[in-house]
DNA sequence: TTGTAGGCGTTATCAA
DNA sequence: TTGATAACGCCTACAA
């Protein structure tokens, strides 16, 4: 009845109690549901000032059947371009008053789908999921509970689901057929761990598609996967130069990767892109930066990601179920990092470098 | 009573009708607070799955009067050595079950009051804060509810608080010493904006401290701030070098701006650190793999923010409540991006640059 | 080992 | 305009 000075967490009814009205009028008072005398109103604010009321959510969306959340599902935050996407998302909540649940599943489907689990518990009103290749248990368990999602990043949608993005396959072509048309033959390809990442695997196809299309036979394609770390692209790149030194272009998954491409090839004494082009995927802040600034597609992240959270919000309200799938725009950034090649440039810079280091 | 196939949130009652058995059973048998007979577990467990049963959390935290969650409000999750933190954070958090709740004030102070406020509501059983310049309110809001709260990234805990991190002070005259060692007279600063951000103020005290130790005049010290992004620091870069071309090195807030300044001089055709040295703040991935590498300060903010998060744990068991300070050690990291000065360099090559592009 | 019943903090219904 | 009361989904004495 009476508040501990420590450790108390004042209830609805202290505030009542304090203002000497009843917990109804309260409630009332608090979210303007019905008409209070401005009295009890201000008697109620008062009141929770003194308190330091703080109204507890759990029991309050258990009452509404909402609970003002939206969770989404992304690998990690050590990739910028999940930063600038939840950025972008949360920009969108914001301005609804939802609040954003967020969750990583480091690229591991069992604990993807026990985050979505997680997010159920928790009362989501719906959820953003990354990709469109989650555990179909999981996805019908949110249809069978009525809880609106959405994947983000592709354009599938599997089990009738909604999704809001791009193409993959079709975006990951544009660098190469630009690598070709600037004349490259000898195109090496390195993309991140495709493993339990539609989005990499779909773009690791439509890199290899391109490469078909433009009449490479298939062995002569030049393919690798590495982690999603500079690190990793580096010695990636190394091992691909090593094996292939007659390549004139690395076409990239992402920007990550394809920076440590740049930095290890400039490492290297190699000029790029006059020893070798590298293009990139995503456009993060760093890419047009970079020296030289890179060739990459630009995804736009953080506006596909808003565009994904009104979609969401879209569905909560029972709105607009028409469009299954929402395309998001990607374009072809044509930067410093591409250039026609020199014939066998690399192949002899790369023996100087060897016989220097020996 | 019966789910209807679409919209069901089927609960303990569904479960305990479907196996059988009351809703305490099925409590008991799911969280094994007490023995129950293995027919029963059984029958628990199969209702369980053929329903999709997923327990309420606000339901459950009402009773338990835990909510099993960690609140954290960072500035945002734009600059990677926040994606990094919570990398870490959330990496001490899910070996004790925990979930993390996260938060970001876009250096804000009202934003991170509402979100701590919004954090208390969800019923977060600790706190981790980014810096110790809050509210005071919001605080004793804290203090008076018995939640246990954390200042990370600073030594300093304002109102008898907890805090983990280190004397951004201190820390930050690291690269100043380095760079007068290695005979620097004209040194320019360049630190994120100060306002409501005391750890970048502690920064930029902390440099020009350290300036006049070194038997700077006051007047001699040349400062800027700029926003936390590569775009400008390089325009901040440039406005500092023209009004002051006589500087032979720049230290910086942190790596984000350091970037941006080393790019930027690249790209005006100066070298560093022949031309001009740059050391950074945070040493982020990136850092080490940039052309020429950072020299900077290593704050190893994951591992930081772990250990922060282990505090955080302790503080809710009650126990340690000992040291009010945790220290985390930081570590001036010597790359190539520093060097003896050239006299008077910058100041030569600058005046070709202009004369080359008018 | 199991079931019944009460209550966690909130809001909605219904009378007054 | 207000207040008493019954839920919401869950857990835990207490009794059987």
């Amino acid at each position: 009845m009476t508040n501990s000075i420590t450790g108390s967490q004042p209830t609805i009814e202290d505030v009542a109690l304090l203002a000497g009205v009843s917990t109804a009028t309260v409630s009332r008072a608090l979210n303007g549901t019905s008409n209070v005398s401005s009295v009890s109103k201000h008697k109620v604010d008062l009141a929770v000032k003194t308190l330091g009321f703080i109204p507890n959510a759990g029991a309050r969306s258990l009452m509404l059947r909402r609970s003002g959340t939206i969770g989404v599902v992304i690998p990690t935050l050590s990739n910028t371009v999940f930063s600038q996407a939840m950025h972008g998302f949360q920009q969108c909540l914001d301005k609804s008053g939802y609040q954003l649940l967020l969750a990583c599943s480091n690229y591991n489907k069992e604990t993807e789908a026990n985050q979505v689990r997680n997010l159920i518990s928790r009362g989501v009103e719906g959820i953003a999921l990354t990709g469109g290749s989650q555990n179909r248990e999981i996805l019908s368990l949110l249809k069978q509970r009525g809880i609106p999602y959405l994947h983000v990043v592709t354009h599938r949608s599997p089990m009738k689901g909604y999704s809001v993005g791009f193409d993959n396959c079709k975006a990951a072509g544009l660098p190469i057929h630009h690598l070709f048309a600037l004349g490259h033959r000898k195109i090496g390809v390195l993309v991140g761990n495709i493993k339990n990442n539609d989005r990499s695997k779909s773009r690791l196809h439509g890199m290899l598609a391109a490469l078909q299309q433009e009449n490479y036979h298939p062995l002569e394609i030049v393919h690798r996967e590495c982690d999603y770390s500079i690190e990793s692209a580096r010695s990636s790149f190394m091992s691909m130069i090593r094996s292939f030194p007659e390549i004139t272009a690395i076409a990239c998954g992402n920007d990550v990767i394809a920076h440590g491409v740049v930095l290890q090839a400039r490492h290297c004494g190699f000029s790029v892109p006059r020893d070798i082009s590298v293009t990139g995927f995503d456009d993060i802040e760093l890419s047009e930066h970079l020296l030289p600034s890179l060739t990459t597609v630009r995804t736009n992240a953080a506006e596909m990601w808003f565009i994904a959270a009104e979609k969401l919000l879209g569905l909560i309200d029972k709105e607009g179920l028409g469009t299954r799938h929402t395309k998001s725009p990607v374009q072809l950034i044509i930067r410093d990092s591409t250039s026609r090649p020199r014939s066998h440039s690399l192949k002899l810079k790369f023996k100087e470098v060897q016989s220097s280091h020996a």
